[in-house]
RNA sequence: UGGGGUGUAGCCAAGCGGUAAGGCAAUGGACUCUGACUCCAUCAUCCCUAGGUUCGAAUCCUAGCACCCCAGCCA
């Protein structure tokens, strides 16, 4: 009956998605193959999210397909450890390859065989200079290259050294198989590019079975051809290499025409995104491991506790063009805010304790509020917690001599403790060095929470935790990686943030927490989002980590 | 000084010859038992620059300028 408008959830067009509708209403393609090809060398970071939400989102929403497939043909960099975690990242993130999971390996007798059918039609040679021979013939940005001596041995000879290479005759870098193209083309891809290496290197797929292996330009088209890829979508560093790509395809008999389409790769600010440099942190024992919560890898990110929706969200707000960009991390932060906010049960923490004393109270009574776990949302339901006489407040929550536009407590101010009553400051007690330990007040009975008449407006409501029922937890501060937006040059890592982590331990938690999973996600209160560690938490021994704080109006000021 | 790209607000990004969407950020305000959330409002007379075509240009043409990528037996 409602006139309101659907909330349609619109996802925003670009480039890419605009190819593929003209190729379907065309009836170029019946139906669309797109593929996320990972590297089995490292872990996968947020620039590789937006790859699998570009090539898996296109498959999903064009009833297309996206296969998984490892671009592993360089078994000196790779390993069995990466691709577990690869698979594995791409189904939390929500994705599924269902039964198109692919190895470039396993195409390597069929590369072989094309390589041969290049040789034979005189399209490829193999070449004796040594690597750096091969470097200074190819020439510079501006001067063509020159011929190698090898360069026009007989179609028979070719095939015969290329078979000895397989074979095993020759050591790592005795020869090269390279494709006969243009020593004086412009783009230096085409400078007759090795297309072979020999590599006595066991690999993590095909064992022993080679020693010769094929670079990833005379790997990834034709593995695209053979699966039937229909919109083959790289970064733009690769679009040097769509000449190559397509030359590949033009000379060898191929089942297929795949197309190659570039995009910008992301830059987020405050971190790095480079494979290289990831792993140097690691290495260099700057972080705890890939899957720090500082880093930018899938891993790190999921202990941090972002959702895999809110990475979604923010692939889609971030759009997918051509043009270098650097993104702002909030977008980021905003995109789990956004989930957060509408999924995480609150809870009440205080990761900064000051004691705060009711003197008329009772001692050694206590009673619990029925309190929502949801300001907007019921269905979340309630929870139990214990009020007394002795609670923990947050330090910051009291100021002996409150600074102007201060909503807090202060010696004579009153305050609302949140979903319980108003209370009165009386006074606060100091150490000898004058550092404030102690918090005095008194509360107004009328002003429970939910009872009628309790209404009254008070400038503050702040969050605190009972002293007697409180669970001691350990609570990590995540900030920006980086102090710079752009970390780089020589002294990138001089540039970590000294802040970046923080951990507190004697926080106070309400015991509502007392059972909470691994992983499990909360909004403390006034504080921001928080999850189980899954790693070092313990039912006896919680950790939290925050995932994001709550916007912050006040302290900005 | 070769080749390939890209230039729309602080950061992204729509726009596809008919008079500048949206998001993030920011700012002001309303609401609030989270200084959260939510809501409302403001935020490009202008699209890298200069010419030109056209009744009309961010969109077409010409000439510049700036930035990014390429000289691995890495991907």
């Amino acid at each position: 009956m409602s006139d309101a408008p659907e909330k349609e959830t619109v996802t925003p067009t670009n480039f890419l998605r605009q190819i593929v509708e003209a190729d379907l209403t065309s009836g170029k393609h019946t139906t669309i193959i797109t593929r996320f090809p990972p590297e089995p060398n490292g872990y996968l970071h947020i620039g590789h999210a937006k790859s699998i939400c570009l090539n898996f989102g296109l498959a999903r929403d064009f009833n297309g397909r996206c296969h998984l497939r490892f671009d592993d043909t360089n078994p000196a960099k790779e390993d069995v450890e990466f691709t577990e975690s690869i698979k594995e990242s791409v189904h939390w993130l929500g994705f599924d390859w269902g039964e198109h999971l692919y190895y470039a390996s396993n195409y390597f007798e069929q590369l072989y065989q094309w390589a041969e059918h290049l040789i034979t039609t005189g399209k490829a040679y193999v070449d004796d200079l040594t690597a750096e021979e091969i470097r200074q013939h190819r020439g510079t940005l501006t001067e063509p290259g020159t011929q190698s001596p090898y360069r026009n041995r007989s179609a028979e000879e070719n095939l015969d050294l290329f078979r000895r290479m397989r074979s095993g005759e020759f050591a790592d870098g005795a020869k090269v198989l390279r494709a006969r193209i243009d020593m004086a083309s412009p783009n230096i891809n085409l400078r007759d590019p090795v297309l072979y290496r020999i590599l006595h290197a066991s690999h993590p797929h095909t064992g022993d079975a080679w020693c010769i292996y094929p670079m990833y330009d005379f790997a990834h088209g034709q593995s695209d051809a053979i699966e039937g890829i229909t919109h083959s979508i790289c970064t733009l560093e690769f679009e040097d290499h769509r000449p190559l790509y397509e030359w590949l395809l033009n000379n060898l008999p191929v089942p297929h025409q795949p197309r190659q389409y570039e995009f910008s790769r992301l830059n987020l600010s405050y971190t790095v995104m480079s494979k290289r440099k990831l792993m140097q942190l690691v290495q260099d024992r700057d972080v705890r491991g890939w899957d720090d919560p500082r880093m930018p890898t899938l891993v790190g990110l999921r202990r941090r506790g972002y959702t895999p929706e809110s990475i979604r969200t923010f692939c889609e707000r971030i759009g997918v063009g051509r043009s270098d960009s650097w993104i702002d991390m909030s977008i980021l932060e905003e995109s789990v805010r956004e989930d957060l906010n509408e999924r995480a049960p609150r809870a009440m923490a205080v990761l900064s304790p000051l004691k705060l004393v009711i003197e008329n109270y009772p001692a050694g009574e206590d009673e619990e509020f029925i309190v929502a776990n949801h300001p907007q949302n019921a269905e979340m339901g309630t929870r139990a917690v214990p009020f007394s006489r002795e609670l923990w407040i947050e330090r910051d929550d009291f100021m002996e001599e409150p600074v102007k536009g201060f909503k807090r407590l202060s010696p004579g101010q009153e305050v609302r403790l949140r979903a319980a009553y108003i209370i009165h400051c009386t006074e606060c007690i100091k150490d000898p060095a004058g550092n404030v330990v102690e918090v005095r007040c008194t509360y107004d009975p009328e002003t429970k929470s939910g009872l009628p008449g309790a209404e009254r407006k008070v400038k503050g409501v702040i969050h605190w935790v009972s002293a007697p029922h409180a669970l001691d937890a350990e609570i990590r501060l995540y900030d920006r990686l980086f102090a710079l937006p752009n970390p780089s040059g020589d002294d990138w890592k001089q540039q970590i943030n000294p802040d970046s982590v923080e951990v507190l331990t004697g926080c106070k938690l309400e015991p509502s927490l007392k059972a909470a999973a691994a992983e499990k996600r909360f909004q403390f209160e006034r504080n921001g989002y928080f999850c189980v560690d899954m790693k070092d938490s313990t039912p006896a021994s919680p950790v939290f980590n925050r995932t994001v704080t709550l916007r912050d109006s006040w302290t900005k000021r």
